[in-house]
DNA sequence: CATTATTCTAGAATATAATTCTAGATTGGC
DNA sequence: GCCAATCTAGAATTATATTCTAGAATAATG
């Protein structure tokens, strides 16, 4: 069987999101991905080894997809537009993941996943640096600090799906769609006309 | 010994900032806290108890500071630039305590502290709805759905801190005060000149 | 003040869960 | 078909959370 690794992972993020990382055990894992124990460790380390996977994994799907995106665009308002649905569009579509990826960033950024996930994250930044960059030249979208510009495109996105995951909203956040693209786009116009 | 209750808080805190919630062991709360084990499951029935009770003090702490900036406050923009400074300079202030907020809502939100939680937030929420109405009568700022001013206005300071805390970003989140304040006074100007 | 009830503390005992270990099964290259 | 490397099993061990019983401190009452 190649893919035990991959039935572990998918059973943990199963688990996981029922129940948190704190309340399933191995043993929960075990049973549901139908694997042993010895597995288990032999390829994850710990429990610990699993959520870092798994997190280093979801965080690729949402690159990949953003990646899609940035590559069709060709204004700069498209862009940035663009950024703020498919945050909220792929929150939607995949919501375990998406609470999986905000809640367990510090729990599952430890030791063994630290080194990949930073060095990951460093070549997915400096990928959308690369795409974002002739914007900013060509004076489409306003100058920032660079580590500013996350931020302030996806900031209020990110604070309503992070209701939505607590359940604690009862709409969608797509619904809030355009206005969060209004808003975002407010921030990045550039002040005189173009 | 009559702060039991809160030698065990304040060392359940620094040992969940040193080595997170997962990694912390009762044991190691109750050596710092020179408690016993009797002790810590008197007063909080579980580690999951001790987390939820810190999570409720500390957004308490929160919403004090803030509603002290509110209260002194007399138009519009001032409203919006002073939530955004008090947000950032409150996290700057209180590191352990803003990590561990942002990091565990998820785990500590659960059973018993669930029902206190939710009720304390909804409290909060109404007195700050109540706070912001005058302005957005007046015509002070942009009218949007209720549940997207925190959203809008805090949300990319609340990335910028996320990312200071997880120790990726060399400068501190209150150098990019006044970009982040006005970019959040930006999205909330009304359209027609006052 | 004495008495009694209540709350709090101690620490050993128990239960639960994570991790390790040894032996054996599978698989891919030759 | 055989060897080496990788993977799997599950029992044994270790670490950790939680419960329990007894007793100390504190507060309330007459």
């Amino acid at each position: 069987m190649k893919q035990r690794k991959t039935q572990i992972l998918e059973a943990a993020l199963a688990c996981f999101s029922e129940i948190g990382v704190a309340g399933t055990t191995v043993e929960d894992i075990r049973r549901r991905s139908g694997a042993s124990t010895g597995s288990i460790y032999h390829h994850f380390g710990s429990k610990e080894g699993i959520a870092g996977a798994l997190y280093l994994y979801g965080k690729n799907l949402y690159w990949q997809g953003l990646f899609g995106v940035l590559e069709k665009v060709s204004t700069g308002e498209e862009m940035v537009r663009g950024i703020v649905v498919y945050h909220l569009e792929w929150t939607e579509r995949h919501p375990d993941w998406a609470r999986y990826l905000l809640y367990m960033r510090r729990d599952a950024a430890i030791k063994e996943s630290e080194e990949d996930l930073r060095a990951s994250t460093a070549a997915h930044l400096s990928r959308v640096g690369a795409l974002v960059k002739p914007f900013v030249e060509r004076g489409e979208i306003a100058v920032y600090p660079k580590e500013l510009y996350i931020p302030l495109i996806i900031g209020p996105s990110q604070e309503v799906i992070r209701h939505w995951l607590a359940g604690r909203s009862p709409s969608k956040p797509t619904q809030a769609k355009s206005i969060l693209a209004d808003a975002a786009w407010r921030v990045f116009k550039p002040e005189a006309p173009k």
